[in-house]
Parts: C-alpha cells; sequence; structure tokens
DNA sequence: TCTGGGGTCCTAGGACCC
DNA sequence: TCTGGGGTCCTAGGACCC
C-alpha cells in the first residue's frame, strides 16, 4: 500500500516567532510585515542572517549572508535577535497539535517535522488533512506553514518547497516531471554549493536533466552521493518516518572569537569553557564519549580538525580537557591567528551499557563526584553559575551563546 | 562591524594484522 | 628476502542539512 506522508514547514520559523512574540509584548508593528531578519551579533562577528521576512526576501536578502551585505540590499532593514528556548516552545506547540493526527511524526528539525498518516486517515483524503493542519495551526498557533503532500519524505519535502508561504502542495510521482524536473538542480535536496556547478560542468542544468543521466555516470563521478541524487531526481525515497528520538552520536560547542587570538594561554582558556558545557550536556544525556575532537579555525577561514580516541570512554570534564588541550597544541606547533574554537566529543555510548568496571578505579570515581557536584549547582542556579579557576578571564571574552 | 553554530554521513589514506 | 591482497581501525577533511 502507498503510504501516506505529509511533510510540515514552518514559513520563516525564526521571523514569525519573534513577531508573536514582539506582539504579546504590546509592539504595534508585525515584523512579518516590514523588511526585517532575525541575525547573530555583529560585534561578536557572527552577523549573519538567520531568517528573513517575505519583504526582506523581496530585496534579494538570502539565509545565511552577511548582515552587513542585507543592508546594503536594503537600507532601512530591521534586525532583531532570537531566543532559541522561544523557538524551542514554538516548535513543541506545533509538535502537539501533529500529534492529534498521528503519532508517527518525525522532528527534522526545530521547524520541520514529516508525518506518515498511512494508518491514520480512515475515509479522510490526505489533501484535505494538510488543509486542516495548516489551517489550525495559523488559526491556533498563530503562524503559517507550508504542507507538502506525497507517497515518500523527498517529494513531500521538495513540494513544502514550492510557492510560498501558507499553502499546501501535493507532490505525487505522476507529478513529477511537470511540477519537479522544471527546476534548476540546487533546488534538489542534497544537492549543495559545491556539487551543482560540477553538474553544470555536465550540462545538468534541471533536476530533469539530473534524472535522464545516467545512474552509473553519476555513481562514477560521485559515489554514493551519485546514486542518492540520481534516485531523488527521479523521486525515489523508501526511507520510513521515524519518530523515535535518537540519541546523539556527538555532542560539540564552538565559538567564534571577538578577535582574532594566536597566544596558545588563550585558547587554552576557550577549550575548557566549552569543554565544561559539552561535558555537561554529555552527562545530561547520561552518556560516554570515546573520541575528543577539536577545531580550530584560522583568520583566513581554513578550518582544521584533530581527534582522537580515548582509552575508556569517559563524560569527565577534566579527562576530556586534557585530550582536548593535547590536541590543541599539537595543531598549534606554528603560530596561527585563530578565528573560532570548537570541542567536541563522539562515538557516544549509554553509559548503562558499559562496564562499570571502568569507573572502579578511584580517580575516576572522584572526578565523576566533582562533576555531577557541579552539575548540580549548574542546574539549580543555572548553567555557568560555577566556574573552574582559569575560566573568568574566557568569560569575559567568550559568552557561550544559545546552541540552536 | 564580511562570512554562526549544531549536527550527520562519507571518503581517502595510513597503520597494522594475517 | 625487493614488493600481494584483504580486512579493520583510526584520523583529517569535506559535503550537506537546518
Amino acid at each position: 500500500m502507498e503510504r501516506q506522508i505529509l511533510h510540515i514547514d514552518v514559513n520563516n520559523a525564526f521571523l514569525s516567532w519573534t513577531a508573536i512574540e514582539l506582539l504579546k509584548k504590546g509592539s504595534k508593528i508585525d515584523i512579518r510585515t516590514i523588511p526585517a531578519i532575525i541575525g547573530g551579533d555583529e560585534t561578536r562577528r557572527s552577523g549573519i542572517v538567520l531568517a528573513k521576512s517575505m519583504k526582506a526576501k523581496e530585496f534579494g536578502i538570502v539565509t545565511g549572508e552577511t548582515i552587513y551585505s542585507a543592508k546594503q540590499k536594503c537600507p532601512s532593514l530591521q534586525v532583531f535577535q532570537g531566543t532559541y528556548s522561544k523557538y524551542k516552545e514554538y516548535s513543541n506547540k506545533l509538535y502537539n497539535l501533529l500529534l492529534e493526527y498521528t503519532d508517527k511524526i518525525e522532528r527534522y528539525s526545530i521547524d520541520e517535522c514529516f508525518l506518515d498518516m498511512t494508518n491514520y486517515l480512515m475515509n479522510a483524503k490526505l489533501i484535505d488533512k494538510a488543509y486542516e493542519i495548516k489551517r489550525r495551526v495559523k488559526e491556533e498557533l498563530g503562524f503559517t506553514v507550508n504542507i507538502g503532500v506525497s507517497n515518500n519524505k523527498l517529494l513531500a519535502k521538495m513540494a513544502s518547497d514550492f510557492k510560498k508561504p501558507d499553502m499546501v502542495h501535493t507532490l505525487y510521482p505522476s507529478e513529477i516531471p511537470s511540477k519537479m524536473w522544471n527546476l534548476p538542480v540546487s533546488d534538489l535536496f542534497m544537492l549543495g554549493r559545491k556539487t551543482v556547478p560540477k553538474l553544470d560542468s555536465m550540462r545538468i542544468k534541471t533536476i530533469g536533466d539530473l534524472a535522464k543521466t545516467d545512474k552509473l555516470k553519476l555513481i562514477k563521478k560521485f559515489g554514493k552521493h551519485g546514486s542518492l541524487m540520481w534516485e531523488y531526481a527521479n523521486g525515489i525515497d523508501n526511507s520510513e518516518v521515524n519518530s523515535k528520538v535518537e540519541k546523539p552520536k556527538g555532542i560539540g560547542n564552538s565559538t567564534t572569537l571577538p578577535v582574532d587570538i594566536s597566544e596558545i594561554e588563550k585558547i587554552d582558556e576557550v577549550v575548557l569553557a566549552l569543554t565544561e558545557h559539552v561535558a555537561y550536556r554529555l552527562r545530561k544525556y547520561g552518556m560516554l564519549a570515546n573520541v575528543v575532537n577539536v577545531q580550530l579555525r584560522t583568520n583566513e577561514f581554513k578550518d582544521l580538525t584533530h581527534q582522537s580516541k580515548l582509552n575508556s570512554a569517559t563524560c569527565s570534564t577534566k579527562v576530556i580537557y586534557a585530550k582536548a588541550k593535547s590536541l590543541v597544541h599539537e595543531m598549534l606547533k606554528e603560530k596561527k591567528q585563530i578565528r573560532l574554537v570548537g570541542v567536541r566529543v563522539d562515538g557516544l555510548v549509554e553509559k548503562d551499557e558499559l562496564q562499570m568496571s571502568l569507573f572502579s578505579n578511584e580517580n575516576s570515581e572522584k572526578l565523576e563526584k566533582l562533576d555531577s557536584v557541579l552539575d548540580s549547582i549548574n542546574q539549580k542556579y543555572g548553567y555557568n553559575s560555577v566556574t573552574r579557576a582559569g575560566k573568568m578571564e574566557v568569560e569575559k571574552l567568550v559568552k557561550l551563546k544559545d546552541s540552536q
């Protein structure tokens, strides 16, 4: 039996949700109706466009470009900052509404969900349900969504990306040639900025061109990715709507520094601050890490990463920091101007599935106790209420940001 | 005051082993 | 005693997503 899939995509999510918050606080203008964006902080060198209003889009402003450049396109542009915790609340409201229709929901991101309605339609038509959901979200939650309707996730997602906002679109397999093949390859999911020019040089310009290209030729040139792009261009996607909440496979924090720094002692302090945040999150998940990874971005935007496997899985800040620090020192044998520092842990495993014997030695126990004391204080009074020696300076230098 | 931050997955090369 | 081949693990880098 054919699957009945919906893709729900919040229109300009961060901007819409911020607009609602501002109206609640008594603002006279709805920023959805003026040229406005949600942006990072230019003074902290993170000034990029995170979301834009339709009016801002009319000026040619695109997500990801610098606020500086956006302002050049539209001098009257209004810039607002976002609040991630608020966005999470709106995301949850949407999710709870969708749960009234099916429990087979995949939360693809904070503002996108896939719904498998196959066993929940009774005698209703899928498209009618889509219109009903769209209307209810608007009336009950106050923002608009686009909904894509089809038989698999890829086609539903492509459909929700058609004309915006506040629209329902179908993209059934029979509609692929008329609705999808005329689009440029860059519109296809999983075709990014590096691949598009390569396809262009092969005279593959539209999704239709790609669909009709010999699959083996694509595999030869692009490997697995070639196979995937050919299947997507032909509307083939057998992946399931995954409603399980997946445990993370890695956890990382990174920060762009207010100014480039080259002094290794200062970088160490940043690494410590980031490690504390990462390890805290790791412990909150009740997981242990097997790999520590450090990222440095130079002033010339060159990204360097080093990683190293630990002797045994850990969630100890001290152990992770020791490894991260040694990796950084390895990377900075030659002096470099550093713009961004990142720490992440990978190879995560659940704590209880590991032999507890690994923690039997006295030293680990002490470290774990210290960490859990710090965690409980942090939990009670908010993150960053406890700092270790040497961190105060960094806290002044690097204020950890909300994570997206 | 030009270019975020958090993820997942894939690839290629080297080390090491049989 | 001058050159194979397969397999696994580890690491660095890159592509893509929101």
